[in-house]
DNA sequence: GCCTTGGTTCGACATACTTCAATATTGACT
DNA sequence: AGTCAATATTGAAGTATGTCGAACCAAGGC
């Protein structure tokens, strides 16, 4: 388990993917794997400025706040998104690289079954 | 749960995703967010002929057999593999238009933020 | 019909996850 | 310093998930 890294470019279906580099990948998958994280990024996505405030995060759902900052919380470990504190307030913005990289992986997997 | 699969262009971020599609969309990232489940679907997909037999599913694993069959049904139930029986096997494939449909989801969230 | 082999389902147990109320922290403003 | 507003962290409760062994179906060969 040492040379795994190397495969940005041939993800899954060349080789049928490492078991570290799935557990790496599964960990982003399952935090993208609840309603709740799968809303906040897509406010988070949706926003033209790129960012939003938590203050803004937190009403849009009918859970409490310390909940919604735990999900913000995973979505971050999992290197969905990025905070920022300006001031009193944090602000959120989505990490395309990570999105960029679990959308080629499944792409891969589609284009192996559909090469018609 | 009639009218979901319109969705295919503008899937994320036009608008922040409505409750409904973002728990069914969960549901098949939750589907991903196993380490075994993944290579199950990299094994799944790696294959030149397009299915593999679960036995052949099974050894690659150090875990008991039922416990790979009720992480194949997990796959099933997403919606990302389907599986055949053949006299006394059983295949499984890939799904293409779902893990297509997931991979749109997550282009478009890196999309809205790379658009340079 | 009766085994044997390949897979799925069931029941149980340990671990992990979601959620909340309560508390702590951080920064701004007096 | 003292207070207030915005987030984060902690601790606990209920639920879901991953795993196994045992029991159960399906298809072939005797």
């Amino acid at each position: 388990m040492s040379n795994q890294g190397e495969g940005c470019c041939e993800p899954l279906s060349e080789e049928p993917l490492a078991k570290e580099q799935a557990a790496e990948m599964a960990t982003v998958f399952k935090a993208l794997g609840d309603p709740v994280r799968l809303r906040l990024l897509s406010l988070i996505a949706s926003r033209p400025s790129g960012e939003v405030c938590v203050c803004e995060l937190t009403p849009a759902f009918e859970l409490s706040q310390p909940t919604i900052s735990h999900h913000l919380k995973l979505l971050r470990q999992a290197g969905l998104v990025d905070s920022e504190r300006r001031g009193t307030w944090v602000y959120y913005r989505v990490r395309p690289e990570t999105t960029d990289r679990m959308s080629a992986l499944l792409a891969s997997v589609s284009r192996e079954r559909t090469p018609a």
